[in-house]
DNA sequence: CCCGAGCATGCACTCGATTGCAAGCCTCCC
DNA sequence: GGGAGGCTTGCAATCGAGTGCATGCTCGGG
């Protein structure tokens, strides 16, 4: 070699940029700097092979590494190892205050052991998750968190199929074997029926979520079957095109006209804001003239006017519970999917009153009802 | 090499692995299947180096890649680019209603233009946006758009002076020269000023946001200013320790006994959440005994009860501005950093009205008051 | 005292894509 | 017909870290 000692960094210094970012040490200066070879210091810095090298080379090489702040280019690991501790988030719309505790739940967990999140909104659009779960793919994700299932979805089924760690959360596919956590729907529908029961309703009526979801359906079974325990059926029943609060006006107006309900059970909390909307447009109050419940309890939605009764989903737990299935799933610690419910709580407000003229029956919490 | 020819993918089959992910095609299998150096290849898939390549050869490379559905891998060329065609995109709580659709709309230009978005909560905590800043900076990100940012934060000077790229959004950090997106809150705050005086308020109180960012400062800045063009005073004003209701319920508690405004400027929207919740503890009500306005207007702000009144901000589109400039600084389009001011405007609601025992002045809008 | 076992370390190749440089071919013009 | 120049393409090194294999050293036993 007749290059001189010290030249080991070839990078040419630019010629008259002012201030460039200082690059980062690394495994190779570390190397030198404690006088072994790269291939050493990795085996020292690395957690698993540590074992092979001699404890006060690992010691010296670790001191020589904080010393010189180095820290590996998780770009160069995820290249050999296939790996990029980093994980997919599919929302469909960040802007739904259901979704933004969920993430947050997600995100903490996983920054806690190391892993961030790429998150990326679907707008329930097939195609725009096919789009975004590519690019996830691409960037070498390690596995998915999914709140954007729906009730058919090829895309999920194809990447299970292929063997592509994922968790759903919120929502579920069928016929999927993967893990899921989502809220008790069938619980939160129950104690939302018994409570309008108990204030003397027997003309409930729904406004269902879109059936192309996991939620929309399971809530309106939870609701029917809830109703059977009494011996009612639903006023009227209208399936909402979208959970979003123009399709619940529009769910809404469609259900006062059907049956002449005195209560509404709404799919969930945006839909039963559309109920309020569309019972302005029709002069009716709420409670007065009907009372109206949703589903979610998201953020503020007690602060409403009136107050929203709803169900209060643990969404930040939902988001904790998720990314530790899918941790488990990657570090191979658990390897069978698992479905968890998480329980949900009736959150009572001023959304839900007697019906007109009538008093409230008085009724102990769950027990049958009495025959009439 | 005695290896027989076609074994070039040396990649043994895994002995019992049930159905691994099919492994991607790389730059090399489009090569040889169009019968091309990986390089040449590389050429013609590549915009700026397409030109160094015969036409008739990018074509046949073109429909190769396309028949194997071939897409580069991104972590590959990071490592040999040192760009990663990621942001990172710090937020204090995305939990709070104000970011999601800062983060809707920098995700939504972001990706329009092939980035992704690394998100992270930082809490508010300079700490965890160190961590988090390091974090993101060793995967590379080319660059930041920040929402975090304190009034005097050193962990952004020092970036900002080793000449990473970054765009501020929503708040400012004190003699910095980079870009930055923010709502006009001076205007924003002289608006509200105007109305409350034209309601026939004189004795004005202010619950400011925390004097460490940017928003907490100008904006009590403006209502003093605002104030002055009155001849008015600040009936008193309280400095909350974070924007968060229960520090606004803190801070209008105490506002409430040293003056006794009969209207209080929020620093935001959760701030005077925390003010209905201080006038609730007293006994009080909005608007008949006190009028409160907030600041953002996030979503649902109209719906609560009282509605407030509140100053709009266009979050989604403080957001797309912000990707803007950035990707704009990253491309070298522009180089001079520039302060974006998006125009805001009041949205009067049901909770100001004219003060206790008074009827409305009535005045041209933004004309000088005349003298008493 | 010599040899073998075993531990510690170094060497070299790899992941997939990019890019400076070299080489080949063709064409055009003298 | 021959040479020069330009257009295409190939070669090989590189980014930073991980890893199978080879090598060297040390220590212990015969």
């Amino acid at each position: 070699m007749a290059v001189p000692p010290g030249t080991r960094r070839p990078r040419q210094a630019p010629i008259a940029t002012l201030s460039r970012v200082a690059p980062r040490p690394t495994l190779r200066d570390v190397a030198t700097a404690a006088g072994v070879h790269p291939a050493t210091a990795s085996r020292a810095l690395n957690e698993d092979t540590r074992s092979l090298v001699r404890p006060a080379t690992v010691e010296r090489v670790r001191q020589v590494a904080t010393a010189l702040g180095y820290s590996p280019n998780p770009i160069a690991r995820s290249l050999k190892t296939n790996r990029s501790e980093t994980v997919g988030v599919l929302v469909p719309d960040i802007t739904n205050p259901v979704f933004p505790p969920i993430v947050r739940g997600v995100e903490d967990f996983l920054a806690e052991h190391g892993y961030t999140a790429l998150t990326a909104n679907t707008d329930n659009d097939p195609e725009r998750a096919a789009l975004n779960f590519a690019a996830m793919q691409a960037r070498q994700v390690d596995g998915y968190i999914i709140a954007t299932a729906r009730r058919d979805d090829p895309l999920l089924h194809d990447a299970a199929g292929r063997g592509v760690p994922m968790v759903l959360v919120n929502r579920q596919t069928e016929g999927l074997d993967v893990s899921a956590v989502t809220g008790d729907d069938s619980v939160g529908i129950s104690r939302v029926v018994d409570h309008l029961v108990d204030l003397g309703h027997t003309r409930i009526g729904h406004v269902a979520g879109p059936s192309s979801t996991s939620t929309g359906i399971a809530r309106e079974r939870a609701f029917r079957s809830a109703l059977e325990r009494y011996d009612l059926s639903a006023a009227a029943a209208v399936t909402a095109q979208a959970f979003t609060e123009a399709a619940g006006r529009t769910a809404m107006l469609e259900l006062l006209e059907a049956g002449a309900p005195t209560a509404v059970v709404a799919g969930n909390d945006l839909l039963a804001i559309g109920c309020y909307d569309a019972l302005d447009d029709l002069g009716l109050e709420c409670p007065r003239d009907v009372s109206v419940v949703g589903f979610n309890d998201m953020p503020f939605i007690g602060r409403l006017r009136p107050p929203l009764t709803s169900v209060r989903v643990p969404q930040y737990e939902l988001g904790i519970e998720a990314a530790r299935l899918l941790l488990d799933r990657l570090s191979g610690r658990s390897t069978t999917p698992r479905s968890v419910l998480l329980p949900v709580t009736l959150v009572v407000r001023g959304s839900t009153a007697p019906p007109p003229g009538a008093r409230a029956r008085r009724r102990g919490r769950g027990s049958a009802p009495s025959p009439g």
